[in-house]
DNA sequence: GGCGCGTGTAACCGGTTTGTCACCGGCATT
DNA sequence: AATGCCGGTGACAAACCGGTTACACGCGCC
């Protein structure tokens, strides 16, 4: 289990780095915003300790960055009492906060409780009725027809919808999901790829039978 | 989306419950340990908000007794400070932990979270008498007729309503909750509203059975 | 440089939804 | 009876929404 831990706070960094190796954690560190994101691409850790105050880049940044690219669970650190933080860490998809100070204890028990919480629910399911996905090849195959490529935004959209077959997917989590935090405004971008998405996918792209469009967002149709 | 909150502080269980049902869960409220457990075998909610100290049985006991049969997403309650009980809590397979005292806000964007973590923040269809609604679909079912489409707005005004099935809920809170603020006096657009969902719900729209004119406002009839 | 590709932005269309106005009738007060 | 208030109704216009076409930008690659 490989854990991230951002912290510009040398000591408090040492501390979470050191309670987490003793129970058996792989972990990696870094003192700032920028170093953090590129270690998080570079190691694709399990979870993500992140402050939120730090100089360069903050943590919610950070987290913007990261929900970008993944679903990881991250917990958020901050001072004690910042109501506004908090609502916006959640806001941006953190899993969890945590004032400072804590101890190590209430640390450790609820990363467990995250990670137990992720593990249940990770490892989406690449296929769903006839649509099956190839992460590696950016492919999708609808039925038994010929596998076609895909870009990575479209992967990405593809990948959600997926994860959620047979329900329907609010826009505003989608435009989330997929570019990261843009809040509102852009229902364009999402229009767009749906489209683009629909002109590779449909049978008949102006009857959409598979990637339909729901009250409030997009849903792909599994029989 | 059904919550079951439970706590031994009127003044408290009422705050949340409030919050809670603004928000347009429908809210099932306990005072102790042995009724929390028994509503929630009897509701099944989606969630469960948990005081810790309560009488007769804690609120630790009662997360057990829930967590015996199911996984839904559990919040525990506590005063600040008291680490033992989080570690403890967490422990036993509680989802979040909130300090008292804290703020509506704080409340809503953890249970928002919590649901999203759980998957679970939509799809949940809403029932009252022989009212349900689909979140999802944006439909209504009266009885057992067709699935009827709903604008959001109307959606909207349904799920207040239904939320307070069976009680008058005041035209100004109507207009805040369906509209956001409005500075008050625009009766007129509510007036519109209930007319249009009138014509889509109700048998006879000149004389509603369901959707019912009350004092100062409007309320669902339930048999 | 020229090319194709992936992505973002703008503009338009047709249908739906929502806001606004004007008016009606019941009812209580004057 | 006149008045004012309130809820209900019909009609219309403005705003919005999803789909679509077209185009611009940045980028890697011949």
């Amino acid at each position: 289990m490989k854990v991230l831990v951002a912290d510009d706070d040398a000591d408090l960094r040492d501390l979470i780095s050191f309670t987490l190796a003793q129970t058996g954690y792989l972990v990696i560190k870094a003192a700032d915003g920028p170093s953090a994101v590129q270690l998080f691409e570079r190691e694709s850790p399990d979870l993500v300790v992140l402050d939120i105050n730090m100089p360069g880049m903050s943590g919610f940044q950070v987290c913007e960055a990261i929900r970008r690219r993944s679903r990881v669970p991250v917990m958020m650190l901050t001072v004690r009492g910042e109501e506004e933080d908090l609502v916006r860490a959640l806001g941006l998809g953190a899993d969890d906060y945590l004032n400072k100070p804590f101890s190590p204890r209430t640390l450790l028990a609820r990363i467990k409780a995250l990670l137990r919480r992720a593990g249940m629910e990770n490892n989406a399911p690449l296929a769903a009725g006839r649509i099956s996905l190839d992460l590696e090849e950016y492919t999708v195959t609808i039925g038994n027809g010929a596998p076609v490529r895909l870009t990575k935004l479209e992967l990405r959209l593809l990948q959600m919808l997926l994860a959620n077959a047979g329900h329907s997917v609010n826009s505003e989590r989608l435009l989330v999901q997929v570019w990261g935090h843009r809040s509102g405004g852009d229902r364009q971008l999402l229009k767009q790829l749906v489209h683009r998405l629909r002109q590779k996918i449909e049978a008949d792209p102006a009857a959409p039978a598979l990637l339909r469009t729901a009250a409030a967002g997009y849903k792909l149709v599994v029989e």
